[in-house]
DNA sequence: GCCTTACATTGACTTAAATCAAGATTTAAA
DNA sequence: TTTAAATCTTGATTTAAGTCAATGTAAGGC
C-alpha cells in the first residue's frame, strides 16, 4: 500500500496541521476505489462521512422527474465533497458518481467530526472551502438565472483557461454532453452555441480542444450577455 | 442600550456556548441600524465582518449587467450573513439591501476568527449553518434548472406553509416584485402564473395572503413541473 | 380627503431554448 | 476491419417565459 500519508499532507484541506494531526487523520480515512461512471451515494442516502478525490474525477448532480441532470459540482483530485451533511445528518441532498476510474478516501462521519472538534485550524480549513463552495453555488445562481446560455459557455471558457493557464487553447475535461449539464441546458443546444460563437470567430472548436479566438469578445459575451452590436 | 448580551444568546449560531464566550463575543459586536431599502454591501466591497440580523430583513442579491436582480437569500432574525469572505478575504460577491427597517450586530472580520479559533464549538455552530446553506443554495439551483416557474412558485408555497405552520393560509413577507426575483422570473411571469394556479383552483390570492386549496395538487406540482393531465 | 408613487395585473408580441426526429461522427468492441 | 454503441450535430417545430405597453389597484405623504 502506498503512503496515503503522502497524499492526506498534500490535501488543501489540511494544509498547515501539525503532523501529528495528520497521522490522526489518516487514522481515520478509508481508501475506495471506483470505476468510471460508478454511483457513490444517491440523493436521499444517509450520510457514511465525507470524500476527498485523490485521483479521478467526480460530478454532484440532481435529477429532475422528467430525467433531466443538472450537474452541481465536478471535483477533482484534492477537492473534498460531502462536508455538508458531515455537519448537519441529515440524508444527501443529491447524487454523486464518478466521471472517470477514481481513487476516494472515506472519512466517517463521527470520527471526522471529534477530528474537527480538537482541532481549531482544520475548522477554519474547512470553513474557507465551504465558504469558497458557496460563493461558487452563488456564482452558479447568478449564470443560471441573469444569464444567457451563450454567455454561461463564454464564462466557463474563461474560467477553464484561467485554469488551465495554457494560453489560446483549453482542453474540454468532460464530455460536451456534460457540459451541457454542467450550464444548465441540453446538447442540442449546447451544440449549436458552439456552432455560433464559431460563426462569430470567438472560438474554434476542435473535438474537445477549444481555441478562444477572441477573449475580449468572449469576456463582453459573459459579462453582458449579447454582443455589443 | 438593551442588552445585546441577551440577543446573542438567542442566536442559533451561538447556541450551547458558555457564558464567559458569549460576553467575549458580546464584546465585539458593534450595533447598526438600517432604514428600509437601504444598501448594507455591495458587491466587490472589502469585507468589514459577518452580520447577524436582529431584527427586520435583509435581502442578498445579484444584479445582471441588464438590470435583473436574483434574490438569493432573505435573512430575518436571528439568521446570520457575511460569512463567506470573512474566512476567505476576498471581495463581497453579492449585493445586501434591508427589506425593512432593521437592527443587525456587526462583528468585525478577524475578532471574529480569533474568536472561532479558540472555540470549537462556535466552529462547529458556524459548519453547520454553511452546510445548511450549501443545502438551500443547491435546491436553489435545482429550482432554476430543472424546474418550470409554476413548478418553484408551488414549491415556494410549501417551503412557507411548513415554515408558517398555520394551516392553509400563508402570507407573503415579501412583496410579489421581490417574490419574482427569489423564484428567478419578472413580476409579470408571477402574476400571470398566480392566475394560472387560481384558474386551477389550486390556490386563491387574495393580496399578499394565499390559500393552498389543494396542498397534493401542489405537491405534485411541485414535484413533476406539470399538472398530471 | 386627494394626489402621488409604487406595486400589480392583463394583453399582444417576440424570442431563447426545449423537444422531437433524423443523421453524422467518433469511440469502443467483436 | 466491421459492427455496434455512444456521442455529437443539424433541422423543423413547439413552448415557456421575457419584453413592451397600457391600465388597474393599493399605499403613503401632505
Amino acid at each position: 500500500m502506498e503512503n496515503i500519508l503522502n497524499i492526506i499532507s498534500a490535501i488543501p484541506l489540511f494544509n498547515g496541521l501539525p503532523d501529528d494531526q495528520l497521522s490522526a487523520i489518516r487514522q481515520i480515512a478509508v481508501e475506495k476505489q471506483y470505476h468510471k461512471g460508478q454511483t457513490i451515494f444517491s440523493e436521499g442516502d444517509e450520510t457514511t462521512g465525507f470524500f476527498v478525490v485523490v485521483d479521478g474525477r467526480v460530478k454532484i448532480y440532481k435529477v429532475s422527474s422528467e430525467g433531466k441532470e443538472q450537474i452541481l459540482h465536478i471535483f477533482e483530485a484534492g477537492q473534498s465533497f460531502g462536508e455538508v451533511t458531515v455537519f448537519t445528518g441529515q440524508q444527501l441532498p443529491a447524487n454523486a458518481q464518478t466521471l472517470a476510474k477514481s481513487r476516494l478516501l472515506l472519512f466517517p462521519r463521527s470520527a471526522f467530526v471529534s477530528l474537527v472538534l480538537v482541532n481549531p485550524s482544520l475548522a477554519l480549513n474547512l470553513l474557507a472551502i465551504m465558504s469558497k463552495k458557496l460563493r461558487q453555488f452563488a456564482a452558479q445562481i447568478e449564470n443560471l438565472s441573469l444569464k444567457e446560455i451563450p454567455a454561461r459557455l463564454a464564462s466557463y471558457l474563461i474560467f477553464l483557461a484561467k485554469e488551465q493557464g495554457s494560453g489560446e487553447a483549453v482542453t474540454l475535461n468532460v464530455s460536451k454532453g456534460q457540459l451541457a449539464s454542467l450550464l444548465g441546458t441540453i446538447p442540442e443546444t449546447l451544440s449549436r452555441i458552439f456552432a455560433k460563437l464559431s460563426g462569430q470567430n470567438l472560438i474554434r472548436v476542435e473535438g474537445p480542444i477549444i481555441t478562444l479566438l477572441d477573449f475580449q469578445g468572449l469576456e463582453d459575451l459573459a459579462e453582458y450577455g449579447k454582443g455589443i452590436e
